[in-house]
DNA sequence: TCCATTTGACCCTC
DNA sequence: GAGGGTCAAATGGA
């Protein structure tokens, strides 16, 4: 792994811990929309840590000289602990198999991964409090299709879905919905990041022109909107800053922003797409790499 | 009637 | 023999 692999690894590791604080902040309050896109910072984050840890060789190396490079190490374990975790199958898999962790609301459906199945069997785990659900390929008979996934609760946290897929989707209809998708969801996903960009860009720009520059010379490319004022007016704040309040600290916005609401408003459609591809996730370095990604904007 | 789910029994691996 | 994975009959809903 190259040093700035390693640099933008650490920065994405230290972004998504930044969200993450944020958003276990924010469930504190009833700001749904501020939860919404913290979610989506940690989902996007998340999808490129993992992304960039397939060009991880083995190990990490040591390339970085301060203490950032000890909480890269640290993160990268964690992410590994939690695969050592996993229970050790007794039949030998065929072919591969990909395991992810899925975060729902609770009492909520299993979220839609693009593929039909069909359930086959359930059964008690040792040790574990939630039965394991065995699933195959609604194709498999008309097509052969050999497609097969686990699900099974979390006995620390039943919200979380830890979901094991085994081998591949071969009907042809999943494939082709697949191949005819990817593209699309790279356009979505890649469009989704840069209107978040946008909209950092123009809050930027809004608080220069509202605020102290030299108050804001440490504002990070994080938000949080506090959507307990008064309508079309949304303060932001410094994750940094706590705790979000009226106070020096927040930018007031004037109501009626038309390009600042396109901006929210798409982000949070993107943000809505009922579609999750998990081959879509496998396809960009997810094969043999645990997964935890937060699935519960779709449900609410 | 068809299809998906449930569930007990059986099979396989360790 | 224990435990996980799969089968297939029974069941229920559309």
């Amino acid at each position: 792994m190259g040093s700035s692999t390693a640099i933008v690894l650490s920065e994405l590791i230290q972004l998504h811990s930044l969200a993450k604080t944020l958003s276990d902040q924010l469930n504190q309050s009833q700001v749904e929309l501020s939860r919404t896109i913290a979610r989506d910072i940690i989902f996007a984050i998340e999808k490129t840590i993992c992304a960039a840890k397939t060009c991880i060789p083995g190990e990490a190396e040591h390339e970085l000289s301060n203490g950032r490079v000890q909480f890269f190490d640290k993160t990268i374990r964690e992410f590994d602990c939690r695969e050592q975790k996993m229970p050790k199958k007794r039949k030998t898999l065929r072919g591969w198999a990909s395991h992810v962790r899925v975060s729902t609301e609770e009492g909520a459906e299993m979220p839609h991964d693009g593929h039909s199945w069909r359930k086959y069997g359930q059964k008690d785990i040792l040790g574990a409090k939630y039965p394991r659900a065995y699933y195959r390929c609604t194709h498999r008979k008309n097509r052969g299709c050999s497609a097969m996934k686990q699900v099974q609760k979390s006995t620390e946290n039943p919200s979380v879905l830890d979901i094991t897929y085994l081998g591949n989707h071969t009907c042809s209809n999943s494939q082709q919905d697949y191949s005819a998708s990817k593209s699309h969801l790279l356009d979505q996903h890649q469009r989704f990041l840069d209107r978040q960009k946008n909209l950092i860009k123009h809050l930027d720009f809004q608080s220069q022109h509202n605020q102290d520059p030299k108050s804001m010379e440490s504002f990070p490319s994080s938000v949080v909107l506090d959507g307990t004022k008064a309508d079309n007016e949304f303060f932001f704040s410094s994750p940094l800053m706590s705790p979000v309040s009226t106070g020096s600290n927040c930018l007031s916005l004037p109501p009626f922003d038309p390009e600042l609401d396109e901006l929210i408003s798409a982000a949070i459609s993107e943000a809505e797409s009922p579609v999750m591809d998990f081959d879509f996730m496998r396809e960009f370095g997810m094969m043999d790499v645990e997964t935890q990604f937060d699935t519960s904007i779709f449900f609410a």
